[in-house]
RNA sequence: AGGGCUAUCGCCAAGCGGUAAGGCACAGCACUUUGACUGCUGCAUUCGCUGGUUCGAAUCCAGCUAGCCCUGCCA
């Protein structure tokens, strides 16, 4: 839309390494474990790194980092691969595995052994721990650490072929035990697993840990720019470390950034992993989440996320944003490309009592008043018709200007009505609203000039289609909790806002209802919403209507 | 409190010694076939605090304070 006016820090930082050669292109990577699914966090990441490989002209590389068996699994694998698609990340050519590199890896460890930089240890998990020291007191040696670079050797090959159990022996990175950084005290960098990798299957029995693997993979794959967060900062060093002791010729740079939390949503990997096992959603794309997957279930566009990303900026402090700035972007998308259609979410039944018994005559309507290529469409009306509860009020309150008994609106697109009368139920609720319309009014026009101060959505009731809705809001975190009057999951530490989950019976127009399939609405702000039809996405068959409502609302998955 | 990092409006975020961009949110007005959208207007004499250097500091220096990260054979 409009140019960017400033850069980030990263941008600053690659401007300055082409300006003085350091790197003469730029090449980025998303290098996710697959391990889960990807969230909105994760785009940020993806984009970024994408976003700047297309900035400068450089390559974009997808790779999983998968050096732990344990955790890793291909279903993951695919989704990832879909969302990161889905979002119009582009990879080309260029899908790695870290698993792919097991070789050279395993080479590179035999070489750091061979420069005396790396030794086999025989301690326990627990005897490294006390080793290490502590954060105010210096390590001390493992005796592992005064080995021959022959008996390294040999003991390393014995690792990698099976001699050992899980956990007997471990590679070490001989660097300084008395750091004041942690990761610098003899980091293990390889460890024994006997486990079934879902690439490698059980070519091998012996990992690299994240510290050793990463340099090497970002080196292999000519990565200039290897962006990670914050959290990283500190093994920084490490990875300095673990490309210069290999010799790479062109090392690559390590650069960290923010990640970016959402206000009232769980964003944490394992806790909407936890509410999955525990059945607390219904999956990952449950649309109270935020997972890529329930943000494309809610109707989110690849779009409107980007907008989202660049919104929000990089920088290296922390940062929450608001759920509403997420809101304002996917608003932004819809507005102008999308055909709006109407919908009553909360039905009470308008009575016409001077229109015509049985007659159903057809109106135009705009699809999308801010886009006249989307053109018009034919709508039902007769005698009775439903419209918002909220749109009627028996007696008016202070600057009420929608429909009131003796006051006269504007249907969209149909007709001038004037109130007359009500009908409730035992408990007071009103269920049929009595009015009258002046014919004269066709298509929402008097011909006198005169002029209605309000105007309300209605549907057909003959011609409705049912749905059923459900209304969401997103599953909140601790903080928040007690002020929101959450409820405690089964596990009692986390939280379902009570609001999270009501199911709300409406009527669309015709139009909308032959989407049949249709499983996806999106809250696009207050008293906006749209729905999109499944697997229609090329066409983007979105229709979105305004209505009252301030939460999101989905249809039920297997709608 | 050993190390690393961060502190600019309710929320993001520019700014890099020359006198506080922008967006979201919010408020007011106008417009309107959805009180939406759109348009206009308003919204930090002040940059975590305290000193110092300077003609001049959010930007430099010193000292504080607060928050985040680090003691996995996770990534």
């Amino acid at each position: 839309m409009s140019e960017k006016e400033s850069k980030h820090f990263i941008e600053n930082i690659i401007d300055k390494d082409l300006a003085e050669g350091v790197y003469d292109t730029v090449h980025t990577r998303f290098p996710p474990e697959p391990n889960g699914y990807l969230h909105i966090g994760h785009a940020k990441s993806i984009i970024l790194n994408y976003g700047l490989a297309k900035e400068y002209g450089g390559k974009f590389n997808m790779r999983f980092d998968d050096t732990n068996p344990t955790k890793e699994k291909s279903e993951f694998v695919e989704s990832i691969k879909k969302d990161i698609a889905w979002l119009g990340a582009d990879w080309e050519d260029r899908l790695f595995f870290a698993s792919d590199y097991f070789e050279q890896m395993y080479e590179g460890a035999v070489k750091l052994i061979k420069k005396g930089k790396a030794y086999v240890s025989d301690l326990s998990a627990d005897e490294i721990r006390e080793y290490r020291g502590t954060l105010t007191e210096p390590g001390k040696d493992d005796p592992g650490r005064e080995r021959s670079i022959e008996e390294n050797l040999s003991l390393f090959e014995d690792m990698k072929n099976g001699k050992f159990a899980d956990g007997e022996k471990v590679l070490r990175a001989r660097i300084d035990m008395a750091s004041s950084n942690m990761n610098m005290r003899d980091p293990v960098i390889y460890r024994v697993a006997h486990m079934t990798h879902h690439n490698t299957g059980d070519k091998w029995c012996i990992y690299p840990m994240y510290d050793f693997a990463h340099p090497i993979e970002d080196a292999i794959e000519g990565i200039t720019h290897s962006i990670c967060t914050l959290e990283f900062e500190d093994h920084r060093p490490l990875y300095n470390w673990v490309v210069t002791e290999l010799e790479y010729p062109h090392p690559p740079k390590q650069i960290e950034f923010a990640k970016m939390y959402l206000k009232n949503v769980v964003t944490g990997k394992r806790y909407i992993k936890k509410l999955v096992e525990t059945g607390v959603v219904d999956g990952w794309d449950d649309p109270r989440l935020v997972s890529i997957a329930a943000l494309r279930r809610r109707g989110f566009t690849p779009e409107s996320i980007w907008k989202f990303v660049e919104m929000s900026g990089i920088s290296k402090a922390n940062s929450t944003a608001d759920y509403a700035a997420l809101e304002y972007c996917i608003r932004e998308d819809l507005k102008p490309t999308v055909p709006r259609m109407m919908a009553i979410l909360d039905p009470i039944k308008l009575v016409i009592d001077n229109y015509p018994e049985g007659q159903t005559e057809m109106l135009t309507g705009v699809n999308n008043p801010e886009n006249e290529e989307l053109g018009t469409r034919q709508i039902p009306f007769g005698k009775e018709l439903y419209i918002e509860r909220e749109d009627f009020m028996e007696e008016p309150v202070k600057k009420y200007f929608r429909l009131f008994p003796g006051n006269e609106v504007r249907l969209m697109y149909a007709y001038f009505v004037t109130a007359t009368s009500c009908e409730k139920d035992e408990n007071g609720n009103v269920t049929v609203v009595h009015c009258t319309y002046d014919p004269a009014t066709k298509g929402g026009d008097s011909p006198d000039g005169r002029k209605v101060k309000g105007t309300i959505h209605w549907v057909n009731a003959s011609t409705a289609v049912p749905c059923e809705v459900r209304l969401y809001e997103n599953i909140i975190d601790e903080e928040k909790a007690d002020e929101a009057g959450s409820t405690y999951d089964e596990n009692g530490d986390l939280y379902l806002n009570e609001n999270s989950l009501v199911v709300k019976n409406g009527f669309a127009e015709p139009a909308l209802g032959d989407a049949k399939a249709f499983d996806r609405f999106q809250f696009v702000r207050q008293g906006f919403f749209c729905v999109d039809y499944k697997d229609s996405t090329d066409d983007k068959k979105v229709f979105n209507r305004i209505v009252s409502l301030k939460s999101s609302f989905v249809l039920p998955k297997n709608n």
